[in-house]
DNA sequence: ATGAAAGCGCTAACAT
DNA sequence: ATGTTAGCGCTTTCAT
């Protein structure tokens, strides 16, 4: 098993410099308590030495730990790593490492990865994914979570806002809403939903402004038909061939992620079924690929990388009296998927 | 800045085990030098105290790090997401942490992450991505790596044959020769190849392929346009207009990786040409989108979740007097994007 | 087989 | 402003 490296230790530098471990200590942290002058000479002999302190020693003394956990459901699904792009991106900028792991939709699999985090004394914890509806399956994250934040470590949530901590929140209901209204406004009048499992707050979530759109334009939400599979491409599919079975009069399907839309339009394909001259499809997320399908795919635009970087952005700003919320905005991406009810 | 959790330490443990630091230490790591009996007492007391060890202070005094490092070229992109999900996923079988970042294929900046890694002294590396063919390029990283492992660091690498490491190799020349066959095969004679940099094995190596299957049906390669673009997306793009302009007679694009193909794809699109009919277009790679594509694209697939945890299994075993090498095996996937020249 | 004690490299009081 | 020193929690000699 590994020996560390050869071990440049700070109080070579400090000696090279002429100064105490003390002050050495406090002239590469930007502490103050050491005159400019003295400050400017050890940085400058750090770096020629080619200096890097040893994180285990650091954090052990008391110091921060400079690296930031990052839970995702699964990073080779598009929407999460272009999360974790964001987080690493800013990450990188600000020199810390960033822990990653998966939770794999499984609320005690999420539960076991956070307590590993935790173990592991990272200063920082970004939970990235959809949150549960029903709070009891998440219980016990909030509670080692919040007792992680007593003990001052940082955390910040993505698309989750049952935790009370600093979170970044998708446009979930309003993106529901405008994705409605598009199709409303197209004529479409048999729309049919293509959701996740209702387990998903984000599922949740965008239903309630689909179904919010119809009531603005009159229509009953309630007739409208809701397919609940997984929140996956396979999903996509196999709520497609109920659909195609069940309610033939459909003219409009809303997936409630893109990578169920991926589905939806696969199993149209199949079918012969043309797009969107037979069927509009939309999507959410507006995952890169999404203009690259084909037909390109109407979707929601959620701007993933930056949410990552707020989600670090703010875990990296001190505590708040109040969690703060920062709100993701929204933009409808109109492209081939969508067309006039026939 | 995160002051550690509670700090339930080894030396409750011991005395609640009535036993000595030193004891408890041995027990729990698994050490010889305990009875069977009292070792397993500190065990039970242990887990039922819930203590984790600090792997700060674990490692500062001498012991392994649990973590391993992993550096892709950008997570976001779905050749190396997939890589790191196989990372993760045997990761977290194995109870380790990964630390990941980004290298931007920007050979300096990789050098950086990887200082930093082993700066962080994580005890397993992985590296991740197409090497670059100028040796010069990648010294300092090759060096920094090479002491690395003489010190005791655990080292494997994807897709890149220069390191003298336990090594991961894709199978680029043969996916190359047999994209070549089968469209020769398919009687195009006027083949065009979009490359990305020359810089990267990657790109020369299946390169290579393609044109050893060409002179193995009587074909001068070097009659062959090559494009050289951005191995991405829009590198395809380019190629693509390039192409279309400058060698008019082509009836047959091969894409070096999946990325370029979307490219090539979305600008054949816009010129209204026809796919399979009067070109056909081919990747290389498999992303998981390659198959919602439309048309759907013929590629080459490499198993990357795989690749990922065999990179993994190669770190975890002791090294090995001579690097091991693992070929991934490659496979074509014929689907709708290829068809007989015109 | 077990225990006592000396660090690992650093930060943070506590002096001066 | 700078230096001295006591730990942080663990592994590892060295005794016993």
């Amino acid at each position: 098993m590994p020996k560390p490296g050869p071990g440049l230790r700070l109080i070579d530098v400090a000696q090279r410099a002429g100064v105490s471990l003390a002050t050495a200590s406090r002239a590469l942290s930007g502490r103050d308590g050491v005159s400019e002058e003295v400050a400017d000479r050890v940085r400058q002999v750090s770096l020629e030495m080619g200096y890097v302190a040893n994180p285990y020693a650091r954090t052990l003394a008391g110091g921060a730990s400079s690296t930031v956990g990052l839970v995702v459901h699964q990073v080779d699904d598009p929407y999460f790593s272009e999360i974790a792009g964001g987080v690493i991106q800013l990450a990188g900028e600000q020199s810390l490492l960033v822990q990653i792991c998966h939770s794999g939709r499984d609320p005690s699999q999420e539960l076991r990865q956070i307590r590993s985090l935790i173990a592991q004394r990272v200063g920082i914890i970004i939970v990235a994914g959809s949150g549960y509806s029903d709070p009891q399956v998440e219980a016990s994250s909030r509670e080692v979570l919040s007792l992680y934040e007593r003990n001052g470590g940082r955390l910040a949530v993505i698309g989750r806002h049952s935790l009370s901590a600093d979170a970044v929140l998708p446009d979930n209901e309003a993106g529901g809403f405008a994705l409605g209204e598009h199709l409303i406004g197209l004529g479409h009048r048999n729309i049919a939903i293509v959701a996740g499992t209702a387990a998903l707050t984000t599922v949740t979530d965008r239903m309630a402004g689909v179904a919010a759109a119809m009531r603005a334009h009159g229509l009953d939400p309630a007739a409208m038909p809701v397919l609940h599979t997984d929140f996956i491409r396979e999903g996509g599919r196999v709520a497609t061939e109920q659909i195609l079975r069940d309610h033939p009069s459909t003219t409009a399907i809303i997936a409630l992620n893109d990578a169920m839309a991926m589905g939806v339009l696969s199993a149209l394909r199949e079918h012969d079924i043309a797009v969107p001259a037979r069927m509009s499809v939309v999507g959410f997320d507006d995952v890169s690929v999404a203009a690259d399908l084909a037909p390109s795919l109407t979707t929601i635009r959620l701007p993933m990388t930056d949410m990552g970087r707020m989600a670090l952005d703010l875990a990296l700003k001190p505590r708040a009296a109040r969690p703060r919320r920062r709100r993701t905005g929204h933009q409808l991406i109109v492209r081939d998927s969508t067309g006039p009810a026939a």
